[in-house]
DNA sequence: AATGAATGAGGATTCATTCAT
DNA sequence: AATGAATGAATCCTCATTCAT
């Protein structure tokens, strides 16, 4: 479907892409009509319409690929690492690095979280969300298990806790990036918070 | 305009009033037709615009009452309370009784959050977020000024990490209310979580 | 219906009346609804309607008061000169006064020349000009009768030239009030034109 | 847009374009709908929005073409003439060939004048009928320069005369067919009325 | 791989008008 | 003499989509 990262944005497929990812994520998905994505472009709606279904399947797409970059993210930051602690420090510097690397696909994913959306990509964005809720639930369940998070502590509270202050930032950093949210410091800090304080066996 | 909540939803206003939340809060403000709003009240067209000047003033006062709701169960839940944790739990069980009480306008109002809005309308609701993080920055500031907060961690931090949390379990609440996120015992365990590792002094 | 001209004014009706002459001469009949009406005199739209039976019939009144209007000036200025000359000067004056005494009407009748407008109302507006034209047409040809007018010269197109000489001045009046085209000077000139040149015997 | 006037008429902007200027001068700009253009063409609406941006742009299309055949008939009459009364023949010649060649689009700019119209129309109208007075009056300049026209009459007054009763015409033309306003006797008989009477040097 | 032209369905909004009070 | 509330029909316009080329 599009080859590798590194020749991406090339090719017209690519730039519908992207430019549909730019204008969703800035307007949302119900207010980009497929004659904007095709101006912005430089082609013909037939043109969209011979590399995508219709417009719901782009969405689709989209949100693959999108899922797709965060993989390949959480690779590189996490399943990379050994320690307890290292691996939990990469789960924030894959966030951090998704929000630095693809602005826009971030951007686009937050905007589809509680979206007007036809309802079978609803269930897919869930599903999704879901995954991630359970990769990070899993994440503590195991550190609960190796005794590096304390035991009393129930794990939906601190999957919650960890995506919703995750997410929260992701948002300000879109509504307001003069604030720097997501620059070393406040990672560090964030990490500091979770490794001093909550996961933390001495309570 | 809306008098006093108790006799509300009688007269036609109202009833368009709780439809649309009902209906935008559903499908997204993008989605629903003004005469998809008007056949659910059982009123026609011009009847709706007879109330509001058009579909954006609607939720623009949608949104302003949502906002009423919510200062008035601060009002009940914090500015009673006297004692700084006291008051920390009030506005943790504000949270509770929002969703408990008004599911449709929490929903319609975190539907709001990252949608696709008029900008007008986007930049007010950006305007009251912002109000409710400095809301919740400036209790935080006043604890570590009293002692309650210790004075190391960051403000801005602390306000992220718990309204990050609590939007989404109000999303969790939305999309899985099994989950039963709000329930008196989750309640508790997000307090407990509060008061004894982060707000503690002991590090 | 309107008592007399002294009085007229104060009462709802009149004020809907003169209201909707300068709407309607400002905008266009078409332009002008029933409710920017209401508005602009204070009223609920039911009012109208309890004065004037429908929107057309509005007009028509409109149309009927303001031929009323030309008549009465009509006599005024021509019914009771005797001299030929001085009878077409004083059609000439009539004009003038109109003009100047009652803008808004003018402006309207003008409006309704060539307007879009309800067949039937169409027709009354086509019978009254046709009525102006006789008028003229009748008054060169009694000129010729009495060795006024020169014989030679087609009566029909004395009468278009008139007219349509007025009419136009009417326009330029309304569009460019600043160039004064009904300033005494210029309806001297006017007048002179025609005495001198057209209606002079001496070809 | 229109290549040339030869093969117009064939396609369906062509017939777009010609369908309105007929129903807008029959029935007036607001009187006439979308929806009655494009069943009296046999297309669907958003046929028509694909060829103009919108029922305003579609307007002043027409109103730009219409003056193009204006000028065009200009040039044929009156531009290829060289003595000054034959110039003025050639510019009632002008009028006469409008008349009976695009009687549509007489009745369409006439129809123009007073109408009802988006206020940036409106001013283009004014601007085109005020250029077309300058033309006039530039006309009867010269002659006064050229001792054509007698110096002591005012310009503005003749060229008012002349545009009004020309502009009488067309009306009657309109509404009256039968009266034969345009007919080859009546064109002789307003320029020699002019000749003999108005440009003519002994008073 | 791309286009110009066309479509049916539906969008928000406003119209003149009327009912019960 | 006047009103608040309601209506059906119409307005302009845009949508996602497709055909033949």
């Amino acid at each position: 479907m599009k080859d590798s990262l590194e020749q991406f944005g090339q090719d017209t497929k690519s730039r519908i892409f992207l430019t549909a990812a730019e204008l969703f994520s800035t307007h949302g998905y119900e207010r980009v009509s497929i004659r904007q994505i095709c101006e912005a472009v430089g082609v013909g709606k037939p043109t969209l319409y011979y590399y995508f279904k219709d417009k719901e399947t782009l969405l689709e797409e989209l949100i693959d690929f999108s899922r797709q970059l965060g993989e390949k993210l959480l690779e590189e930051f996490v399943e990379s690492q050994t320690q307890y602690l290292e691996r939990f420090y990469g789960i924030i510097k894959t966030q951090q690095a998704f929000v630095k690397r693809y602005p826009n696909f971030v951007r686009f994913f937050i905007v589809l979280n509680i979206f007007s959306l036809p309802e079978r990509i609803r269930q897919k964005v869930v599903a999704i969300q879901q995954e991630r809720f359970n990769f990070v639930r899993t994440f503590f369940l195991q550190g609960q298990e190796q005794g590096m998070v304390p035991a009393e502590l129930d794990v939906d509270l601190l999957t919650t806790s960890f995506l919703g202050t995750v997410n929260l930032m992701i948002v300000l950093e879109i509504f307001h990036p003069e604030w720097q949210v997501f620059s070393d410091k406040k990672m560090q800090d964030l990490f500091n918070l979770w490794k001093d304080r909550i996961l933390n066996q001495n309570s």
